[in-house]
DNA sequence: CTTCACTACTTGGTGATACTAGCTACCAGT
DNA sequence: ACTGGTAGCTAGTATCACCAAGTAGTGAAG
């Protein structure tokens, strides 16, 4: 897309992936997958990783390499409870957020 | 509020801004109120005042300086067609990201 | 008349985040 | 041997909001 959406993605692609997790575990290729088929066709692989290692280090998610048949093992991600307690709160900070835009755009207009 | 906040806060506080000067012509100071009075306590005056000076050199917007009686003299800003076109993107970018993520919080419950 | 409070704008430095642009490595098919 | 798909990693850059402090003007309180 462009730089603005560049900018959006800072600070709500962190809940998107975490997001991603809470319904199952995954490891990274998936998940950049997963995002340029759900639309975010210019998510660079590198973000992704660095996120997850940043998520992992900030004590989100629990690690388990698992081995596969095409490539070099993957590191699956799972959501532990403080990711899923963050995510909760991420959800919290988006709905006032959503709340205020909604209302600024109606007065736009 | 929190990091998250303020993390969500880039990309989207620019759209906020332009949003209300897309109503009405505002001044810094007078900005920065209304978006306390809006539910944004902790955003701090520096922020606004720096993102001001930036859309105004990116030409989003034209300054006009207004003599006040209590105090120094008012960098009134208002939007400029550039400025109505940028918001419009935004609007658009921002529809996007809100789809996805309504979207992923309900597949997450 | 000096101090305080409010109005109004400015500036330098910091931390967090996504992007760019590479790289390593494993496997299968041509 | 080479290409392409799978899988992960890293160094450097740009952008953005925050923090902390400062500059100025006005009016009211002491």
């Amino acid at each position: 897309m462009g730089k603005q959406m560049t900018e959006m993605l800072k600070g709500t692609l962190e809940g998107i992936v975490l997001a991603i997790l809470s319904v199952r575990p995954a490891y990274g290729y998936e998940i950049t997958a997963r995002l340029r088929e759900q639309g975010f066709a210019d998510i660079a692989e590198g973000t992704v990783y660095a996120l997850l290692v940043r998520i992992e280090r900030n004590g989100l998610v629990g690690v388990e390499k698992v081995p596969s048949e095409k490539g070099p093992p993957r590191k699956v991600y799972s959501l532990n409870v403080p990711g899923r307690e963050y995510l909760e709160e991420f959800w919290t900070t988006w709905g006032f957020l959503a709340d205020r835009l909604g209302q600024l755009k109606e007065e736009g207009k």
